[in-house]
DNA sequence: TAACCTTTGAAACGAACGTTCGAATGAGGA
DNA sequence: TCCTCATTCGAACGTTCGTTTCAAAGGTTA
């Protein structure tokens, strides 16, 4: 029987152990070429272990990718959290620029350059895929900074402003996935992140009201 | 030999022919499972027909994707395009948001319901896939509306422009390809896209000093 | 009618897929 | 020393993949 709880990320001093060596090898080649084009095959040879002991340790395929992306959701997710409680505990309430930092800040943060690029990749995953990580590992932090920013803008609706801040998410995954505009010089992950913060600055605290977009027909 | 152009969208008056068949069928399988997951066979039994017919009239699977892509994108880029070109044939320099209403719009009309979330799905696929199809397909128009938004907003350097409009059209993605913000009452596509329009029209408007995010480390 | 050419049909190709199995391996406790 | 058990290994399972092949069919032209 395999161990019950996946090691943790590859630590440069010790000899890095089975599993551990597959989950690294799965991120890499799972935010490459996505989940379907990825063969297990191909993350065993790329961690130099046996085909066999992918299946040994994490049951399945499907279940390698839920524990490749856990693992690298769960650092950012902790320091979002940390950060946003951190806010919450100030005698003063916390601004929107503050409760943004606190979101994408952990995205440039120690090793989560690769880490959230498969979480960008995830959200392009097929429904059956992608849904349920998405929202066990994800939903609850949405939810948290949604009441945040109710509380930051006051004026603002509440749904309207998880509108806002989905658009926000999409801005970030996109920029995650692509690295930036094309065919401008690239720019470090933080600079990009500093252009999003500003930019989603603006976007959720927009006055309620704004001209709309006519439609055409059905 | 096949034909050598590809033929248009299904029309319901007459019977579609095999190669448009198969173009329907692919593109609602990409749309729902991604380019790796999707198989050939699987597209020509959705459109009932003999599995050699997809490789006679379009030679490959890529080829396949890159033709349902093209069918897609044509008519929203051309309306994007003629929009665009509407306004700049005015004597009047276009706003902003009428800038971004022409690059929004197309999304929301006619047809462009599932075309609109196959470029979605596109933007999600491995480099590999992606990059030459955007390119050709989505690069010029991207171009085009950031020059444009550069004389809507001399005041704002041109590289940060394409990274503001790099952000929206994260956003336009992200609304494509999920709906909307999760646990929120969905809303029609064209009540998105008025959100977005103003979400949008709040960032890309930003007075060009805005506070930066920190770094924590390399 | 006969020849031609585009299109469709059925079948098979080799390769790669996720998964399973049972035998080897090797360290730890009795 | 022997036994135990977690782990690794090599091999194979059956299935599905993209692609190819070639004969049959159907319409058009001479």
């Amino acid at each position: 029987m395999p161990p019950p709880v996946a090691p943790h990320r590859s630590d440069p001093e010790t000899a890095l152990t089975t599993a551990a060596r597959i989950l690294d090898a799965a991120e890499s080649l799972f935010i490459d070429r996505g989940y379907a084009a990825t063969s297990v095959r191909a993350i065993a040879e790329r961690a130099a272990v046996n085909l066999g002991a992918a299946h040994y340790h994490f049951g399945s395929k499907q279940a390698l990718f839920g524990a490749v992306v856990e693992r690298c959701f769960e650092p950012i997710q902790k320091q979002r959290n940390q950060a946003l409680e951190a806010l919450l505990a100030r005698p003063c309430s916390p601004t929107v620029a503050e409760i943004i930092e606190a979101f994408l800040v952990p995205l440039v943060s120690g090793s989560a350059s690769e880490a959230s690029r498969l979480i960008a990749r995830l959200f392009g995953e097929p429904i059956a895929i992608s849904q349920p990580l998405i929202e066990t590992q994800f939903g609850p932090t949405f939810e948290r900074f949604s009441q945040a920013f109710e509380r930051a803008l006051p004026d603002v609706d509440p749904i309207e402003i998880r509108w806002r801040f989905h658009f926000m998410i999409g801005s970030m995954l996109h920029t995650l996935t692509t690295g930036g505009p094309i065919s401008t010089p690239k720019s470090s992950r933080s600079e990009a992140i500093q252009k999003l913060q500003a930019f989603a600055m603006a976007g959720l605290s927009a006055s309620p009201d704004s001209p709309g977009v006519q439609e055409n027909e059905t």
